[in-house]
DNA sequence: TTGTAAGCGTTATCAC
DNA sequence: GTGATAACGCTTACAA
């Protein structure tokens, strides 16, 4: 049944099938075809049936670049998020990434590493394959991000951060309540004198406010804050060792300690395993992100779950509703302030 | 100095500036500007700086889907993986991207979850955009994958797995050493009663060439191969759990347990340490990915690092020089078997 | 419901 | 080294 593939190669063009071959053989318009593909219910059920016979006895692939030309349009969203790697991103990116696909979009993806001018490189390289949509991490752009967004026309969506004052759709959550939430948590459960634990990597503005949140609801319980800032050079894990160390020497010692994630919260817990302290009894831990060896942990980590999936989800649903025209006159559909949640373990 | 955006749209295009727009103003014809994109070494001094200067001014942009469909190969590559969020995957998934987008290709990527019809549907939608080269995982794809593949006429990179008798290039390492890898160091330790809990996720196919290195190589030492299947609804860390608890019942109990993976192993680590055993006295443990928590269970983790950013990188390295028109007549080149180290630390 | 014609923004080809 | 012109394969706009 198959059409034998012509050996000579054109000179221009893949040499792939093209609609026009498609729509030769299936004896309609071009346009058909396309619409087909496009707006189906717009073919008549004959039509379709002798397209859809051709299509798949020829195994014509749709060319999305001459598509996306034609329409200025193509069905591709970018997403430039701080590193693909990461515990904590990689969720949101599957979860992006499946949502996306399910419905026919495919995904563009970068990495940032906290750098605005990579950020920035990437969001020009992306723009030059008109992507019907842009994902970005958080608020922190360049100002030739911020051009070059602003200028795009097509839907932009923020993540991770959660920022109901800015024009872009904001996804994600307030990082600031996340440290009020950990440091009320260990107030209500009698510890005294709480530390926290900042991260050892730069860029990573979030962190610093989930720091604030914290100092904010210790001084509101009448206590003084207590920042302890590893060496910027240690791996987190190794950070987190050295402050745990640090703070149980000093006197008194911290009875509870955030750790502004939970790489850090592994070396912490590890120290004061390797010290003889026991948790929580002498010292209580908390960490952010749980990432997936929180439970696997002895004793297991008590941290505050972030919506790495719902964001990445929630980000693809939203993406393809303002495609969908849709126009979103709705504040509850620009902003969404999701919720993280505090998971209770051995650890505090 | 900057141009006013037009605030009429037109009907058609994106509205943004064009290369002919860009040539207008230079005063040079629109090819010029074009090579001096893609080989500017083709245009004299003079014209190069009155269009970087243009350029520069209007923020002009290339349209990669207008020159995607032009020259019929975008710069674009698209990467097939069974998850993005997994931690084996996620460090192959970084060092591609990057290193790809430090030559100026982008990434396009999609996961199929072990399952071949996804990764079909994937490896079709990405061919739509006429991607540079394709980059999939292991060697298991349906034959509309492999019709899809030979049909596509631009350089494929298998990843992960290891097939020289295969065509497209291979890059990973061999499951089947890692088996033997593992299941040796046990021995020469003095393990007699070794056993294998195998992965509870179904497709998978490359854990069970871990499973078999492992029973060759018990059996060329006499012995016979001892494997346990966990339940395939558990989490793996819940299989790792419930291996460990039903293999020590057994008498006489294993003395060393591989697990398939490192998740499997923490789960056996935790249910180990719950019943009172000593590590490695009483039972060593050793897994498979050095998952990012390895060091940091009590005790730490020995097990087997497979090259995941090393195959990443290599895959771009490959893939950019199989692009650059040097053909790949070496075997050298085509063929990339790496090393996979056996990381000991407490465990084992 | 179906078709025709023009155009999307770039690069291949060939000429100067 | 530089330029004119014709593709590339599809969709918009409009017509029937």
């Amino acid at each position: 049944m198959s059409k034998a593939p012509s050996p000579i190669r054109k000179r221009r063009g893949a040499g792939r099938v093209t609609l026009a071959e498609v729509a030769k053989l299936a004896g309609v318009s071009a346009i058909s075809v396309s619409r087909y593909f496009n707006q189906p219910e717009q073919v008549s059920a004959q039509l379709r049936e002798r397209i859809q016979a051709v299509v798949a006895d020829v195994g014509y692939v749709p060319n999305m670049v001459a598509g996306g030309l034609a329409s200025a349009r193509g069905k591709i969203v970018g997403m430039v998020i701080p590193n693909i790697s990461g515990p904590i991103f990689a969720q949101t990116i599957q979860a992006f990434s499946d949502t996306l696909s399910r419905h026919g979009y495919q995904l563009l993806l970068a990495s940032s590493y906290f750098s605005e001018e990579q950020e920035e490189s990437a969001v020009r390289a992306f723009l030059g394959w008109s992507p019907a949509a842009l994902v970005v991490t958080s608020h922190f752009h360049s100002a030739g991000t911020e051009k070059l967004l602003s200028e795009a026309d097509i839907p932009v969506v923020e993540i991770w951060d959660y920022r109901p004052e800015r024009a872009p759709l904001q996804i994600g959550f307030a990082h600031y309540q996340v440290g009020v939430q950990a440091c009320q948590y260990l107030l209500d459960k009698g510890y005294q004198r709480i530390a926290f634990v900042q991260n050892s990597a730069a860029g990573d503005y979030s962190a610093l406010e989930r720091r604030d949140g914290y100092a904010a609801t210790l001084r509101s319980a009448g206590r003084e804050p207590w920042v302890f800032v590893p060496a910027a050079s240690a791996s987190a894990f190794e950070a987190g060792k050295q402050a745990m160390d640090a703070l149980t020497r000093r006197s008194p010692r911290p009875d509870a300690i955030i750790f502004a994630n939970d790489n850090l919260a592994a070396g912490g817990l590890l120290a004061a395993q390797r010290a003889g302290l026991k948790m929580p009894e002498d010292i209580a831990v908390v960490g952010f992100g749980d990432y997936p060896f929180a439970e696997m942990l002895l004793p297991s980590l008590t941290t505050v779950r972030p919506p790495s999936r719902e964001i990445g989800e929630l980000a693809a649903l939203r993406v393809l509703q303002a495609l969908d025209s849709a126009p979103l006159e709705d504040e509850l559909q620009r902003l969404n302030l999701l919720h993280c949640e505090l998971i209770a373990r051995e650890s505090a």
